[in-house]
DNA sequence: GCCCTTATTTTCCGCCGTCAATAAAAGAAG
DNA sequence: CTTCTTTTATTGACGGCGGAAAATAAGGGC
């Protein structure tokens, strides 16, 4: 009854076998030859590849497609058997903490969260601890393996040594959470920044699929951005990257946490947006919802708190778009739903902005329930457990 | 006593063997241990790729060194000989082109450069084939082979292709230039962005040795910017990245001929300088050099202009640093001849836009030569030959 | 049933890189 | 002067990965 067991490994030790793995988690079914043009081998080598992947379970042969009428033998296409494994991702918020339960493709099958009553790094441990049994013990009725642990939390994280650098919104310093979470639950956890832990669920599952260079903007209390070029994630030589929150869009803006005027953040942030519409119209707005419902009133002073925030995110975009020409920016985060009214104001003020062909990047919305956060954690361990550190 | 000699090619087939020789080539003599150490390989493997590099008489056993009194055999290090192969870079500028000739090590050993009459592709090509030509008649005399030509244009170009996609500069389009130069020649031919060029110069024999991330930022008539990240030149989906010069760094800032406002090229370009500084004193300044005599004479408005010019410059760099967490910032073009007037505003704008970790980032200069654009393309050219293309 | 086409698998082969042992080249010790 | 110690480089056997080509599989059309 004891839980040490040992933990399960992937029985793909090749660098190409885990970017055969991870070219079908990506692309959905697929048949041996379409991996082998996609991962540049031999078809012989696909073949070899997929037969132990299989034999383990991870891999299916997908034989309930609608048989089309093609030439020659029909294909065989292969897929990721979600069902075979389970994994769990944990996001820490400031004040909550979200779990999700999610298969092998990422897809959340369960999603719980807990109030964080103390942000000591004890307390935290011991919420996600039970958090985390609690979706352990439904995995267990499942009766499918748990086979990793990926927690996201905000600020400067070395994922490798799975240390908190410094999270200022937890102030945490130096936090070996990878192991301190491994101890109390038994699993192989991944520790990663909360941006880029979303970057890599858009990377591998959403809309970062196929492509080696885009970026994930998110849009809520703070101004994210989580980088991919070369086909991997951006964590910069101190392990932080991806800060557009804090690049500055008009010097005589107005002033930003950080010590400048005028960042993305200090304009378009949640707490920017609300100051600005006191100032602005003198009512005291409670909250981001009661600020969106101002301005959908028509209330011009909000309106145009909103109209600046769009400007600003537009801005901090074409920054990107001209520094790196990614193919395209997916703009997420709890600010969207407030994108109808800044969305007009974004992508004239990227237009503008972006230099030549840096404007025919592709600037996309995407929803972010609140699940995904943790998603995007789920995803980080995932990719550990793969451990297709290498390439994407 | 023909020409069509076949091109010599590198022996080193596997990407391991050309990881050695990069190696060895950027961090100058190095025993087979250490190489070993470097790049992750067995002592047994590097001894098996040296052996044909030093065959081919690429590398050779570094017998005069100091003797070390050490104990144990003595290591016998090995370094790339610089005189076994030439390479031509050609930089193309608006009213002259800039050759140089260089040896395996990137070491120029000649330059020359010559007016540039027209625009046209078909005179650009007659005028490189022309400089060409000389360079490869004083390599002849050294009796060493000429195995690549590297050309650097300013602009939107597809490396891959040799393919100018858009020069608004030489106002082309679509001109294969690798292979029209490569026909009238006879060499291999490397076309690359000129910035990204000056770049792997750096990353390979420069300020960026060892480093995987880092950015150079070209300061004179416009702002460039080269990347690297994971150990790669950024190229950009569209081929275009590192566009510093259109950042915004103040939107109320003075017009920019892309149509923007307050562009960091629009307050620190050479001509954005030379215009405030009309504009402040009424003083009709000649050329750039004028302006810094001015400048250095204690003139106000020449001073504040270079003032903003570096603040503008700072914000811009910070504003790189804040995105991709660069380990170095190396600041180099023409431009630095004006840099003791702003070094300071430069460096004060860096730390107070940098955020948090980023500030770390150690931001250097470094003076560049006028032929340093077209070793540059030589580096490139080098690179192709050892088609390292995979990793750095 | 035979032929055609396309997908997958098998078989064999080369090659790269590791491992473990060995050689080499000193200085140190006696 | 010989032997030992220490560090570096090399050798040779071995294993495994991935490629090429040939073989096999699995239909559809006739």
């Amino acid at each position: 009854m004891s839980s040490t067991r040992r933990a399960e490994t992937f029985p793909a030790n090749t660098p190409a076998a885990s970017q055969i793995f991870t070219t079908v988690l990506s692309h959905g079914p697929l048949t041996r030859l379409e991996v082998a043009r996609r991962a540049g081998l031999s078809p012989a080598a696909v073949t070899k590849a997929v037969r132990p992947l299989i034999e383990a379970g991870y891999l299916v042969e997908d034989a309930d497609e609608p048989a089309r009428p093609t030439l020659g033998r029909p294909a065989n296409p292969v897929r990721v058997d979600g069902g075979r494994a389970l994994f769990i991702g944990v996001k820490v918020t400031g004040d909550e903490i979200i779990g999700v339960l999610t298969d092998l493709c990422c897809r959340i099958r369960l999603a719980r969260h807990a109030p964080l009553p103390d942000r000591e790094p004890k307390q935290v441990l011991a919420s996600v601890a039970e958090l985390t049994g609690e979706l352990l013990a439904e995995a267990a009725d499942l009766g499918v393996p748990v086979l990793g642990l990926g927690i996201a939390v905000s600020g400067d994280v070395d994922r490798g040594a799975g240390v908190v650098r410094y999270s200022p919104f937890l102030e945490w310093r130096d936090v070996p959470l990878a192991e301190l979470a491994a101890a109390t639950t038994g699993l192989p956890v991944t520790v990663d920044n909360d941006v880029r832990a979303l970057t890599v669920a858009e990377q591998w599952f959403g809309a970062g699929v196929g492509l080696s260079d885009f970026a994930v903007v998110t849009v809520g209390a703070g101004i994210g951005c989580g980088l991919v070029v070369h086909g991997r994630v951006v964590a910069g030589a101190q392990g932080v990257a991806g800060e557009i929150g804090h690049v500055t869009v008009d010097p005589a803006g107005p002033p930003c946490h950080c010590g400048n005027r005028g960042c993305v953040e200090a304009i378009a942030g949640d707490a920017a947006i609300l100051r600005r519409i006191r100032e602005a119209t003198g009512v005291e707005v409670a909250d981001t919802a009661a600020a969106v419902e101002l301005a959908r009133q028509g209330d011009t002073g909000a309106r145009e708190a909103y109209a600046r925030a769009g400007e600003a995110i537009g801005r901090g975009i074409a920054t990107v778009a001209n520094l790196l020409g990614p193919e395209r920016v997916v703009i997420s985060g709890e600010g969207l739903a407030a994108y109808d009214l800044f969305a007009e104001q974004i992508r004239d003020a990227f237009t503008a902005a972006a230099f030549g062909s840096a404007a025919q990047c592709d600037v996309q919305t995407r929803p972010l329930p609140f699940e995904e956060w943790a998603r995007g954690a789920a995803a980080t361990a995932i990719q550990s457990f793969i451990r297709a550190d290498q390439q994407r």
